[in-house]
RNA sequence: GGCCCCGUUGUGUAGCGGCCUAGCACGCGGCCCUCUCAAGGCUGAAACGGCGGUUCGAAUCCGCUCGGGGCUACCA
């Protein structure tokens, strides 16, 4: 078997905002196909659209990416041997092809205002007609020609000059054979000396070595437009990928708009773990690894990727299962792993703390193997560690605690302050502790165990749900442990 | 409107003409375990959009139909 050549992927996200989920979707797979082959993993940033930046935004797609560990080998940021990677340092590039496209007839300048062009449009839906594209009124005039005629603007703009018979159709890794639309004359040079997305793909890919073009479904339509730029400049086709497009719920194309998970800090601020969401996200759409579970790691992923498994379908981001995974993912870190990443959590999202740092971070991880196999998430250690942080006399008790409090409260809690007294201070572990209440409780009074830990619960955590009692209470320690079952017996 | 893409249980997928009385995972129901809640174990319900072909035989091939989505910008 020849040994494969190496691949080099791209994500060309724009820095319009937020990052998007669909960025992290399509890295995963980008990184996948350049690890496998030993090639390379390259970021470039899509800023030719002035109106849109968003300042900081850039800076957000490097913090996602690396948080995911997901970092490209060349970009912007730590650059590479292809740069500048960002479109909007690279004017020079486009302005000098689009004069050689021009010189070579493919090309025109257009001087009609955005007005005509919106009018002309307006004109062809109310007339139904079947090709919307432009016009071409300026095809083959001088600018003084075309100044004479109204809707004129004063800097034109290129745009392809759009053969009868361009080709429509190309190979698709994962759908094979694809027909697409026939395009009209799109600019491909703005007024403002920027590109647009189709001058600025091509070539950007084709300078920087793309061989394989990963994008969006979306892009299906437009890649005609492509292939016509690729063919006028005699470059050789790099491998297409349209990969199928996220949905939200109601199956349209997933937006920030309509679900929060469409921002990929979403995920971070709820307290995913990154390794669970890149295995989630590289589930959709495209077969687990192993069959019977859907529980691998990205290096997994890499060593059986292939394009053509890829389903054509637009999956749902489903939350559901990444819940669950990220779950099984927080089971399988270690006590003190999980422990900082709590801490790391609080500390990211300003978690407001009844304690210092370091007494946090040290029932953190106290607490760790407790709480573990109960968190989905490391947003839920809080209110699950909260009565552990909080002063003894802060401690508040819930009303539907209290109410499902049995009727020998009063006895019971009397019982295991006397049990738990006999205790040594510095042997007061959850065992002692179970045994103690048990013995006293349970075989003393002949109480069923569920009825006899209810008041003994409420006492220490407040609520009628907390992670396991005497494990609590041994993090609380003994003198703690009693002053919150003294409290609530006199309160009873 | 036009063009393009897509259609397996609730969700993600397996399936590439017989191995399918359709497999797996999550979710959902039940039981067990149990100090609450989880986790875990066992178990159950749940799908090939429809109609016509082709074929001895179709979830798999073809046509039509219905449904969903995308594109149709000096946005990407």
């Amino acid at each position: 078997m020849t040994p494969p050549m190496p691949a080099r992927t791209r994500v060309a996200p724009s820095p319009t905002g937020d990052p998007h989920v669909g960025t992290a979707y399509q890295a995963i797979f980008d990184l996948a196909c350049a690890r496998q082959t030993g090639g390379r993993f390259v970021l470039r940033i899509e800023d030719t659209d002035q109106a849109r930046q968003v300042d900081g935004s850039e800076q957000q797609i490097y913090d996602s990416l690396a948080w995911l560990g997901l970092s490209p080998d060349e970009s912007p940021q730590v650059g590479g041997p292809f740069g500048p990677y960002r479109q909007s340092e690279r004017l020079p590039e486009y302005a000098a092809i689009a004069q050689q496209l021009l010189d070579a007839g493919h090309a025109y300048h257009c001087w009609c205002t955005p007005d005509r062009l919106a009018e002309l449009r307006k004109q062809q839906e109310a007339s139904k007609q079947a090709d919307t594209g432009y016009d071409r009124l300026c095809y083959g005039m001088t600018r003084d020609e075309r100044a004479k005629l109204p809707g004129f603007s004063e800097t034109p703009v290129i745009r392809m000059l759009v053969p009868d018979d361009p080709p429509l159709t190309f190979t698709d890794l994962i759908r094979g054979e694809v027909a697409c639309p026939s395009p009209d004359d799109q600019v491909i040079l703005k007024a403002d000396g920027f590109p647009t997305y189709h001058l600025a793909v091509v070539v950007d890919d084709h300078l920087m070595g793309i061989t394989h073009v990963v994008r969006g479904e979306e892009w299906i339509s437009s890649t005609p437009k492509h292939l016509l730029l690729y063919g006028w400049l005699g470059w050789d086709l790099p491998h297409f990928v349209h990969m199928p497009l996220l949905r939200n719920t109601d199956k349209s194309k997933i937006a920030k708009r309509k679900n929060p998970a469409a921002r990929l800090m979403w995920f971070r601020e709820n307290g995913y773990l990154p390794e669970a969401l890149v295995n989630f996200l590289s589930l959709l759409a495209y077969p687990p690894v192993h069959e019977g579970s859907d529980i691998q790691t990205f290096d997994e992923l890499v060593a059986s990727f292939v394009w053509g498994k890829f389903a054509t379908t637009g999956p749902i981001v489903d939350l559901g299962k990444l819940d669950w995974l990220n779950g099984a993912y927080i089971r399988a870190l270690s006590d003190h792993e999980l422990g900082r990443r709590i801490v790391a959590y609080w500390d990211e999202v300003s978690q407001p703390l009844p304690v210092d740092a370091v007494e946090a971070r040290r029932i953190a991880t106290q607490a760790a193997p407790i709480i573990k196999e109960r968190l989905t998430t490391l947003r839920d250690a809080y209110p699950m560690l909260d009565f552990l942080l909080v002063d003894d006399d802060k401690l508040v008790i819930e009303d539907d605690a209290s109410e499902a409090l049995p009727e020998q409260t009063a006895e019971i809690l009397a019982a295991a302050i006397q049990a738990l007294d006999t205790l040594p201070e510095d042997g007061f572990t959850a065992e002692a502790a179970e045994a103690a209440l048990r013995a006293s409780l349970v075989d003393g009074l002949g109480l069923k165990p569920r009825v006899a830990f209810n008041p003994v619960r409420t006492a220490i955590a407040g609520r009628k749900v907390s992670p396991p009692l005497f494990e609590s209470m041994a993090i609380l320690g003994k003198a703690r442990s009693l002053a919150r079952l003294q409290r609530l017996r006199l309160a009873a």
